[in-house]
DNA sequence: TCGATAATCTACTAAAACTATAGGATAAAA
DNA sequence: TTTTATCCTATAGTTTTAGTAGATTATCGA
């Protein structure tokens, strides 16, 4: 499931893209037009402008706005800043890589094998698609 | 990511196709075999018998055994029974749809724009993977 | 028939993750 | 200096996950 954090991050993103100029947008003007909790959506925010994805001005006037042009924001770093590795488990992650402690042998297991092309068709469809192609 | 039920359940299924005959398996071994909590494997396997991919026979030379062959059973319907719906957000599960609360329209979520794409892809690689596939 | 074996089933629990919320600190503008 | 709005830490409530405990039921072999 994808979370409601990544859910509520990709909107506002597609809110901010949609917002022609770079004028600061207010969280609380964001979270009212897509029923978001302001609060919730507060710490998202955060965190998409820690990760370089947006920039923000305080006080009045103030606000978050997007720093690069929608098309150059692939969802390949938008999804794993928000909902961590693509891959569904850690041993076929690209970025988060860890061995399975219970499984011996990867090259043989049944469940890497499969999610080796999870993974691979989720990339695909990540790295087609970038901010700008979702609104 | 890939909740442990699901990846156990698939280890056990490839574990009880590669003995290639119909002869009932016992929890235990499989469990010492795959390094998987016994009690909760059993929990697993039940479910799967629950769900008609697996047949059992109690007592003394008892156990699980694999129902059909191990490539007329296709990873779509093994991952809806253990993992659950296949789209990451119920608003494009084919099998397990409802409209999400918050959004006014899906014609033009970006959300929804993007899961349709992923579900899709992740599909394409369940209906092309049968636990044959898997050996 | 009896005892051992092995699945069945219900209920429960500990830990982790998720979804927020509270409340103040900080900075900018008027 | 008052208002506005982001920044930041902590924490609380809920849900999900991963596993445990223990009693019951069916089957086989002697």
């Amino acid at each position: 499931m994808l979370s409601k954090k990544t859910k509520y991050g990709l909107k506002a993103l597609t809110y901010l893209a949609r917002v022609k100029g770079k004028e600061p947008v207010q969280i609380a003007e964001i979270a009212k037009q897509e029923n978001i909790s302001q609060k919730f959506l507060e710490s998202i925010l955060l965190t998409l402008r820690r990760n370089g994805f947006l920039g923000s001005k305080k006080g009045k006037g103030g606000g978050y706005y997007l720093i690069k042009e929608p098309h150059e924001i692939p969802m390949t770093t938008v999804m794993r800043v928000l909902e961590g590795p693509i891959a569904m488990v850690p041993c076929v992650s690209l970025n988060f890589y860890e061995k399975c402690v219970d499984c011996p042998d990867e090259a043989t297991c049944s469940v890497h094998k499969l999610m080796i092309q999870v993974r691979d068709s989720a990339l695909d469809v990540y790295r087609n698609n970038t901010l700008a192609d979702l609104l």
